[in-house]
DNA sequence: AATCGATGACTGACCAGTCAGTCATATAGC
DNA sequence: GCTATATGACTGACTGGTCAGTCATCGATT
């Protein structure tokens, strides 16, 4: 037998009618510094093996907690892995509102964009964040869906108001407002390619952004 | 829940003695249907389970064969998806060194880049096999490594040669040339988008590349 | 009958998720 | 104040299911 005596009773006193406790970790709900420390161990493990191959003994030993713990916060391991991605992303959703009315001469659109995805994105895990969502979303709809509607939605809109009230200024073409997705598209590369090709051929990320934008916008005045 | 997904990484058998009977298949070294078959059945659940969940018995029932079929074509999981990726790149290789030479007047390089991206790729499985790269790469830095040497690097030699060349003709300026990568740029959006966005909000992927190509060498004659 | 591609039941590693038990702290009783 | 009892957050050994990789065996071909 292993473990001496298991096998013992251990009559907890099961709370007489009240529910069954849904195993909620009680007090901690939702602030808790245990919390906190897995999310962040897990942000380390998913964004380097991936979802599938992180394991979660790795998640509790980095986070200092036994495995236990973590399903004392978290369902199980795919919960654990939206509740990150969702945490990461919510503080953006007001941000992303407030800069709903933002304007902006052309010229100052470039060295906006660029720093604004350097220093926003690109330097912070915002960066791995977007990774995952990339390389995971697909077997995860749910957080493709969240992060459709609650980030790139909003950001779409407001880019779309942004580039029209531009347009409309004459200072480029309406073309872009059709397709602010064009807005992201060196965000992309820059992401993608320091992940896995910076190693063989560095990409200067704030001379490609500045190059983008520059080019991008000296579309000039309506032709 | 609890899908295993190793990536198969233990330790040696050790076969008692000597004889690492490389189990060549034999006669079918290379050009078998049955290898073939395998491979068209690892690329479609690769695709859509990703390497790690994607299960060897799928591809064998898939491809028509037993499990051990695969062994006698491969030496084991990691092996199959990389030779497949390969197998699927190195037709690439030639056709690229073979448009080094191609020109283009400006007013021909939007349509062109257009289709060619649209119906070469985007239409095709090789978009699978970018996707795969993207997602899977991290893991494999082999496979990131073959395929920047093979064919990222290739291209990007070709498509400076071309900038360059048009930009020394004056029809555009030379900043392009510097970031090759800018030219790929709509193209991850496009693979991106359509896989975890297009549900919510289809892209219509040819209108949204003509578009890009169209601000972008509206540059114009270097001002 | 010897060879060899093919088969699929089987083995063992691996890991998500569980739960009996511990212990630090809080509360009640003296 | 001090001890007894209760609580529940926390632990980690364990279970059950999954799946990569193996190999004894089969059947076709020569």
């Amino acid at each position: 037998m292993s473990k001496g005596g298991r096998a013992a009773k251990r009559g907890p006193p099961r709370r007489g009618l009240g529910r069954a406790a849904p195993r909620r970790p009680a007090s901690a709900a939702r602030g808790s510094a245990k919390r906190d420390a897995i999310l962040a161990a897990a942000l380390e493990e998913f964004s380097s093996r991936g979802f599938a191959t992180a394991r979660l003994d790795d998640v509790a030993r980095r986070a200092g907690v036994a495995k236990g713990t973590i399903y004392l916060y978290f369902r199980d391991k795919e919960s654990l892995f939206q509740e990150l991605i969702r945490a990461m992303l919510t503080p953006l959703i007001g941000a992303i509102e407030a800069m709903g009315g933002v304007d902006m001469p052309l010229a100052a659109m470039s060295e906006r964009m660029t720093e604004l995805f350097v220093r926003e994105i690109f330097e912070t895990r915002r960066k791995d964040v977007i990774r995952l969502i990339i390389t995971e979303g697909r077997r995860f709809p749910k957080l493709a869906e969240f992060y459709y509607r609650e980030v790139l939605a909003r950001v779409l809109v407001v880019m779309r108001a942004l580039l029209a009230r531009m347009a409309a200024r004459g200072e480029m073409t309406s073309d872009l407002a059709r397709f602010p997705q064009i807005m992201a598209a060196p965000g992309l590369v820059a992401i993608i390619w320091s992940e896995l090709f910076d190693r063989f051929e560095p990409l200067d990320v704030r001379a490609m952004m500045r190059t983008y934008f520059k080019l991008l916008f000296a579309t000039g005045r309506r032709e």
